[in-house]
DNA sequence: CTCAATGCAAAAGGTTTGCACGCTT
DNA sequence: AAGCGTGCAAACCTTTTGCATTGAG
């Protein structure tokens, strides 16, 4: 066998991250879960953080989307395919979204004007619910 | 008045800037323009070839479009109001999309889950024609 | 015991800013 | 002359990497 696949290990820090992302359920920056898992006492160094969420994304069983500012966020991933999230641009909660019209109008369009090899990126950002009303925002996810 | 418009003023530099936008007529980074700009003997500093950027996205005369490594490319805008584009990763050429359809969607499901203040970002990559064939890639816009 | 995982510090990459000088108006 | 524009260097921010140490299996 060429990839006898390196079998993960199971390490506190990793456990703490992926508690901390089931925990949330929404979409936050390496750096705040980072933050957040000071703040909880858990000692894990920002590399770390970054290193799992980018196993976690290459694993599938999360993803990033790019903020305008150039940002990632990062959130677990329960839907298997491809699919693309409407963001809470306050406190970060996620809705994933599938829409088969979108995704076969990109196509369409890339294909009718000769592209090949067509991927693309949509994300849909906005006020939540509960984070329209009161002066509130930081708190809901 | 509170904005007696500042009045921008005609420099070299920003006459070389748009000249060269002008002619590639495709989707550049702020570096990759300043290295070209370099190349044709136009004596630019990237700080102002950035600036410029900046100024043209602020006034709607261009607009940026973020990679999914984070580095962000610029393109002049023809097309007046809100649209998307789909950009040749290879050689940047870059078409303007509008897609009402996608438009009305995104707003549709992000109010149906109690969304506001709705925007989105919406790019196409792909492969162009004249990009696809040859091991070529890297002259086409 | 072995090798992946961690973490610190430093590097990298892209973009922005402070500040003195120059050019447009 | 007045003030925006320029450009260099340094600051910034997020993300990545080098390397010695730690710990899971």
């Amino acid at each position: 066998m060429v990839k006898p696949t390196p079998a993960p290990r199971n390490t506190r820090q990793r456990g703490e991250v992926m508690a901390l992302l089931q925990e949330v359920d929404g979409a936050r920056s390496a750096q705040q879960l980072h933050m957040l898992l000071r703040q909880r006492g858990a000692k894990v160094g920002l590399t770390t953080v970054y290193r799992t969420l980018q196993m976690l994304v290459d694993a599938g069983d999360a993803d990033a989307a790019r903020l305008p500012g150039g940002e990632q966020l990062f959130r677990l991933c329960s839907r298997d395919g491809h699919h693309h999230h409407l963001v809470c641009r306050d406190c970060g909660k996620t809705v994933e979204i599938a829409g088969p019209a979108v995704e076969r109008w990109a196509d369409e369009v890339a294909e009718a004007n000769g592209f090949t090899d067509v991927r693309h990126t949509i994300e849909i950002f906005g006020t939540c619910r509960d984070c329209t009303g009161p002066g509130s925002g930081v708190a809901c996810g």
